[in-house]
This record gives C-alpha cells, sequence and structure tokens, in this order.
DNA sequence: AATGAATGAGCATTCATTCAT
DNA sequence: TATGAATGAATGCTCATTCAT
C-alpha cells in the first residue's frame, strides 16, 4: 500500500501541473488524495513546502530515469539517442511531472529558480557528451553547450504532444527517433 | 499618449509574466498602470478578460513580426532563417510576452488552449515552407509537421536564455545563427 | 456620525474586554461594527493591530481623564483624591477599556509589556505627589514609591464592582471617597 | 512520583498563566506535561475541564495557605497581617497560579465567575476580621466590607511585582509589611 | 469616465477532539 | 492505559468584484 505521504504528492503533482500551484487548493490536494485536509499538515508544513517536495520527488524520479545510460561502449548518438529515449518514456509515464519540469513554469520564483538549476544540470550532461562526441570524431566541430540546448529543445518539442494531446498513445517512439535524426545528421562531420 | 487600456494590458504583461495568472493581483496591475483599482473594470470586465486580451495582444503583436518574411524570392532556408530572427528579436523586445507566449503556461486551463493553438499556428507556417524545401529539392524528404515541430524547439531552446538570463545581452544573434545551422545541416538534402 | 474607524475600535474595546483578545474573532468585531468582515482590513492591517490601536486609544483617552487635576492651589491629598474621582468616573464611563487597562491581562506578551508601562506611569504620577505631600509636612515619612503602588491597589479595588457588578448605579463616588480615606489616614502626619 | 494528572495540571497552569486560556494548546500542555496528546483526553474531558480544575486546584491550595492562620489568640491587625504573609508567600511561591488568582482574567466568562466567587470568599473572611476588630474597639468605626476590599487592593498591589519583575527575590517581605502598615495605620481608632 | 470604499466568497492554516491500536 | 494519526470546524486574511459618488 502507497504510504499517505506519497499519496499526498501524487495528488499534488497532478493538480499543479493541471492548474498550476497557485490555483490549486490544499483542499482539493487533500480531496484527490482521499484524506481530511487537515491531514496534509501532517505531513507538509505548508503549501509551499508540499511544491518543493513535489518537485524535489519529480526530479529525481527524473534523473533516475536517465541513470545508466551514460557510459555505454558505443557511439555518442546512441548514447545521446538513448537519453533521449529515457526522457520520451518519462514523459509518456509521468505526465505530469513532465510538465512541472517544463522548461517554462511561471507560477513561482522560487520554483523558477529550483528547475533553471534542472535545466543546467541536463544541459551540462549533454554538452560534456556532446565533446566527447566532437573529440571521437563522430560529430563536426560545434559549441557543444550551444548543440546541448538544441538537443533539449528538440526533446521538449517532440515530447510536447505527450503533454496536451488526448491522443498520447498515438505519439509514436519512431516519429520521436525520426525527429532527433534531424539533429543528428546536422551534427555529423561530414 | 499611451491610452489607458493599453497601460493596463502592459502592466498585467509584465505581472501575469513575472507571478502567473493566479499569483498576480488586479490591484497591481492598477497600481502599475498607475490608475484606480476600480477603473480597470471599466476597461475589462475581470481578470480573467484581462488575461485573454493580454494573450490576444501578445499573439497579435507576436504575428505581425512575423509579417512580411513569408513570400521573398529567395532559398526556404532563408526565409525560415529570417523567421526565426524575427523570433529572436520578438523575445528580446518583448520579453514578457514571449514568456506568456511560451510553450507551457500552466496557470489557467483556457489560456492553454489559446496557446496550443498558436502553436499550431506556427507550426503550420513552419511545415508548409518545409514541405516547399522538399518539393523544390532544398531539404531532404522528412515529415514536414515533425521537422516543423523540431524547429520550433531549437528556436525556443535557443531563446530560452533570454527569457531568464540576468545578461540578455550577451546571447547574441550569430549564436542563434549558429544553433539553427544545425537543424538546417541536418536538413539539406546530400 | 461617528467614522467607521472608530466603530471597529468600539466594538473591539467591547470584545476583547468582554472574552479577551484570542477568543474574539475579526467577525465578531465587524458584525458588533456594523460592518463585513474584510472591511476591518482597510483600516487595520490585522487583529493584533486592532488590539495595539485599541490600547493606544484607551490609553490616551485614560491618561486625558486625569489631565487638569494636577496642579491645583490645595493639598496634595485633595490633588489625589481628584485624581482618584477621575480614575472612578473614567472607569464608570468606560468600563470595558477600564477592564482592558486593569492590572492583569493574561492574553499576549506584548500588550502585557505595554499595560505594565502604563502603571509605572500611573505609580510614577502618584509617587511624585505623595513625595511633595511628604515635603510638606502633610504626609508621614513613607517610601513614595510603595505608598504609590498601595494607592493604586486601593483605587483598582474600590472600582472592581464596577467592572463587574449588574448594579454599577449602586456603587457610589462617595462608598468610594471613604474607602479611599483609609489610605489616607494611614498617610496622616500624626 | 507525582501522578499524571498532577504533571497535567502543574503545565497547563504554567501555559495559562503564560499565554491565556484561548492562547494555550492542548499540545502543549502535553508536551509541557511529557505525555502524548490524546492522554490528556484520559484524564480531562475537554480542555474547559482542564482548566476549571486547574482553577480550583489553585484556590484550593490557596485556601490551604491560609488556613490556621485565622484563629490565633492575638490581635486583629496581627491575625490580618498574618494571612497578608501568607498572600505574600503564597504569591512568591506559586506564581503561575497567583496570576491565575488576581483579580482581572478576561479570557473566558465562567472562569471569571469562579474567581469572583474566590474574590467573594476572600472579602467575607476579611470583613468578618475587621468586624471583629471593630467590636474589640482595636479598628475605628468604618463598613467592614469596603475596608476588606481596600485591604484586598493593597495586598494584590503590593504582590504585584512578584508577577512581573524579573528580580522576585528583589520584592522584600519587610516592604510588603511597610505597605499593609499603611492600611491598618488608616485603620487604627485614634 | 474614474475611483475610493466596501464586501462575500474563498484559502491556508490551526486546534480541540476522536479513533484505532 | 497510552498514544500517534486523523479530521472538521473555525479563524485570520486576501482578492476579485460591485457600489456610490
Amino acid at each position: 500500500m502507497v504510504s499517505k505521504r506519497e499519496r499526498i504528492l501524487n495528488a499534488a503533482e497532478e493538480l499543479f501541473a493541471e492548474k498550476g500551484f497557485s490555483a490549486a487548493t490544499v483542499e482539493e490536494v487533500a480531496k484527490r488524495a482521499g484524506i481530511g485536509k487537515s491531514t496534509v499538515y501532517e505531513y507538509f508544513s505548508s503549501k509551499d513546502e508540499i511544491f518543493r517536495q513535489t518537485l524535489k520527488a519529480g526530479l529525481e524520479s527524473y534523473l533516475d530515469a536517465m541513470k545508466g545510460r551514460l557510459k555505454q561502449p558505443c557511439s555518442v548518438r546512441d548514447v545521446l539517442t538513448a537519453i533521449g529515449t529515457a526522457h520520451f518514456n518519462f514523459v509518456k509515464e509521468h505526465t505530469f511531472t513532465a510538465r512541472l519540469l517544463a522548461d517554462e513554469y511561471n507560477d513561482t520564483p522560487w520554483a523558477r529558480q529550483w528547475l533553471l538549476g534542472l535545466r543546467e544540470r541536463r544541459i551540462a550532461m549533454f554538452s560534456s557528451l556532446i565533446r566527447q562526441g566532437i573529440a571521437e570524431g563522430e560529430f563536426r566541430l560545434v559549441d557543444p553547450r550551444m548543440a546541448a540546448e538544441v538537443l533539449l529543445g528538440v526533446l521538449n518539442a517532440l515530447c510536447a504532444p505527450l503533454l496536451n494531446g488526448k491522443n498520447k498513445d498515438a505519439v509514436s517512439l519512431e516519429r520521436f527517433h525520426r525527429g532527433i535524426a534531424i539533429f543528428f545528421e546536422g551534427m555529423l562531420a561530414k
């Protein structure tokens, strides 16, 4: 059985993703978690704290999903593709968290800072791999950080339909791969 | 002299971009516009309506900025680059509006629908051009809509530093062009 | 017509005196003032602030009532009696404020500090007069401050029935004077 | 070892004296008593009941302290002085209870009634002694009840520093005696 | 047209009390 | 007996909206 703390976190994740932090109410969170309103305060000291923990949990779960895909004995393109695929699957699985983690979240200043931090970590991960690809002659000579940003944008764009579309299942992984292929084609050493 | 209606819209644009729709208050909007709180209601029937109009104005202003760049007697790549450049300049100029228009805006359901509509229009514009590029042999054979999505993601990613960074001026157009070049390299017919 | 701010202050004074600060609610205050709950917040920033202002107003009104009775060309006993009489009348008139100003008010720490300050001012006033009485040979040699405390206790004790009794009018000024007479008899130089 | 019931009562006494009835919480009481929150309800049916019993215990403890000082074979003044001394020592020892018993306690209506009852009992005790003193020619002819009220006020005033001052030990019994001496001087038959 | 004043509906948070163990 | 967990009712405070001028 799932702990009450987790039930609250899950409900909050859904609601924050659906309506934003300010518009979601603690009462709704409680109701969706199937508990009384004040019980929420047994587990979290404030609404802000709920958000902080929701974000933290989502972030950890995201980074977990990326793990183990970094040091494989194959081309950088394959590694990046594997990471991209993990990203895709994560978004498909945790749509709500993914929306929270999407680049733009306007509600609360401190939340934005937090999310920008995550963005930086992802960019760092990508650019490090890209630098390696360049060194190994796999990619042509480009600014690695800039290329990393571009890749991040491509991933986000290709996953966007998962966030908003009603027919998530229609969004295929195969299409996703064809999308990032454009990026890779542009990156290859001629 | 700028009309009172516009003063309200400008103030609202800033505030919504800064703190999100829910967290911004009508009183703040009025104060920033330099007018009394109830005067706002002479021009807009509700807070929601203010947001709708803010969005509408931002959207129009964005589409205006794109106009005139579509039917030029040159390569599709040049046209798309021109559009991208217009996008870049718009974001630099209207940071606040740009944030509102950014793909993810989580606050209110109907706002999201509206923004998705804009996204679709941009994608349609891009994919139509890309289709033309393919037909003319400039681009290789790809799903035009998918490529359009990718391009959109690239544009957004490359403009993201303008939205959050403190040193906006450090973000150069030249870097932006090198970024989309990756996309075009991946699109060229071999 | 009495200002809304004053209506709130009056209602608050009554309620705080009746039930104490914590037990009184802002809604009750508003209802008793004949206004909406949130209107209260147009005039006072918080419940604490209401209490602070209530206390301040009560204190000023009390000190006003004492004024002009200090420098009369007669015996110190007469002056002190006049002050005592003013105290008596004030309590009769402003029962609620008087309860707030009574020595013991247990609710909020900062309020207690404030009230202790008032107590000190009253003691200072009394002891200065008593010192004068001693110097002029009217009173016997006693610690002036201690005597002042005693006098204050006597005044409070004799006014207590006004604070709690249902039949306030039965409490006569004449009885009050007979009461403080005991104090003065104990003070006279033999 | 002190019983759990008493531990609760002691904790409550402290807290009620420190912050007033409304502002004190059952959880704090439990914590200070070193027990779980719901255990409190094994011994007392409600927060109100805790207060009632706290008051009752304080009152009994106060009256106990007065006992045995009433029927001594000496002057009434000596008896009253002995009672006053007992009062002084009680306040010094049980500062918290003393604050609760102080004449003014504003928080809850029924508590006030109770405390007024105690006040009446003390006044009755005093006035009976004073009547005796008058009958025996020790005191001059005054309204015994009024004199009792005055005496009570004097005792309270002289003990007030014990309730609020930081330097309780600086408040001497000797000073206290000099204070009530003023009362007695005023009472003596010439 | 413009606005200060007023307010009800709503929200985050607290707390006395109950329940399950 | 003892208690951690749970919660509904209440409370201070906010804010979009209306009203009177």
